[in-house]
DNA sequence: CCCTTATTGCAAATGATTTGCATCACTGGA
DNA sequence: TCCAGTGATGCAAATCATTTGCAATAAGGG
């Protein structure tokens, strides 16, 4: 990874440009895939065993609040997060396996409509869709 | 609210028509609207001492299983239930003052087109929409 | 009306996430 | 290059919604 790309948007965004927030960048880049803080400090920490889980917490919750990633609530318990990068997508999450999909979004249109009649001013929106892939089933 | 049906619709889903079923679902039926088990709890305690928490959550639990209300995470923590019954649809939440307006569902379209594309089977979905309302703008 | 079993009260546990505080590391300026 | 100021982190403890274990209770079929 080109860790100078990322300095120079954390101290763009001001946010100090860490150890941590790098280690945690890293792995979000590599992966480019949806992961959980817990996912996140497993695998990081053997690495580098001063790394706790609230700082794992808050440095996403600071990216968040920055919008370089974006936080899904996909299953019941654990929240996951995904780098804020490419195209505006969604998740197709298999029930079995836990497999996700990144899908594209059928909302534009909708969401035109939906102005229209409501006279909300729309901010932002989440879709999930749930089921089982085909070698689950 | 007339009781019997609900009675007759808890036994024929397996469950017992107990005080406290029946109670939560009088509150779900007269708000017809998305509640949390706090909420729930809070309406009820007053006029039903012995009440818990952990009996609203078990009682919602066992109404999710069986269907009669669905589970929705439309804010950072809590759950909000509602009653299954009307059309299928999502919510429109104003992420000021947390109005919620049900909106209707655009998805039908969508999800044949991805079971075309992905082979999955499709379960069910989930989509809220995250706005401003006009009296709070 | 009784017996069986599901349900509830109650208290304690759980698990993800957050927070308080002292220490440490980053960064911009000298 | 070094230093001070400030934001970030380690660490431990707290929070908050939700769940669970267990003994006591209530529902409902016979």
């Amino acid at each position: 990874m080109d860790q100078s790309i990322w300095i120079d948007k954390l101290k763009e965004k001001g946010l100090k440009a860490t150890q941590q927030r790098l280690a945690i960048l890293e792995v979000l880049v590599e992966e480019n895939f949806p992961l959980s803080a817990q996912n996140i400090f497993s695998k990081l920490r053997r690495n580098n065993p001063n790394l706790r889980l609230s700082t794992v917490y808050r440095t996403l919750n600071s990216f968040v609040e920055k919008k370089i990633v974006r936080k899904l609530d996909l299953i019941d318990k654990e929240s996951f997060f995904e780098l804020l990068s490419g195209e505006h997508h969604h998740h197709l999450i298999c029930m079995k396996c836990g497999e996700i999909i990144p899908i594209d979004c059928p909302l534009k249109d909708y969401e035109e409509e939906l102005i229209d009649n409501t006279d909300y001013t729309i901010i932002d929106h989440r879709l999930k869709i749930y089921g089982i892939c085909p070698r689950c089933r």
